[in-house]
DNA sequence: CTCGTACATTCCTTGACAGGAATATAACTG
DNA sequence: CAGTTATATTCCTGTCAAGGAATGTACGAG
């Protein structure tokens, strides 16, 4: 269950904005540190965090080190999102009808 | 940014399961929490973080709270992941080549 | 009005995580 | 080799979220 790793990379917003910053390239640590404001040692920490997550990958070059995105694992927020794009597709309204077909009493009536 | 609470609703894996449960159909919070092996108040504590986060909406039947899924909010993840999806449907292979100027060491990939 | 059911909320404790400072490590330079 | 650059790691601290136990609250039945 990888999955948690990948929910828990992108659950913080500094992370994902190093995700997001790397779609522009790739970058050095020293690099996404000031794109992002983060301290150095923050940033290094945050891409271990991603890296562990699969999500970036680094190649080393003389002192520093690259990274590079790599989306592949986002495949899997896809996936997982994939039952719930179908009902945002269907209007809410309808939505709310068709999964009332429980055992329990009828009778929408909201309030809204 | 009301996105920070969207993720941070999706990255606990119970509230997921919640999530998941809910897309087959309404339930109550007792359902849910037994269902997903949660304590009561605990159930009723990730359906508020749920419902703070726009993924639930409940419906007051009698003393009981039936919750049903709202979707919409997801689709801001989907839209988030926009970018990165059209990352994936080229090869991954062709991406790193193309990111990579220059062809150096990869990492071995710590542990897993 | 009293009781029972279904939930919500509070209090408390614990564990995970983020940020900063300082330090360690690795690689290039001369 | 010593020095510098670029990054990783450790230590410490504060914050915040999760879980459990106990309690509060709303609703309906009788």
């Amino acid at each position: 269950m990888s999955d948690a790793a990948l929910w828990a990379a992108l659950a913080d917003a500094h992370r994902r904005a190093i995700v997001a910053l790397l779609l522009a390239g790739p970058r050095t640590v020293g690099e996404i540190a000031e794109e992002c404001g983060l301290s150095q040692p923050s940033a290094s920490k945050h891409l271990k965090v991603l890296r562990e997550a699969g999500l970036v990958r680094v190649r080393q070059q003389a002192q520093r080190r690259v990274h590079t995105l790599d989306p592949a694992p986002m495949a899997a927020l896809d996936a997982w999102l994939a039952p719930y794009r179908k009902l945002w597709g269907e209007s809410l309204d309808a939505l709310g009808r068709r999964l009332d077909e429980q055992p329990d009493t009828t009778e929408p009536t909201p309030k809204d």
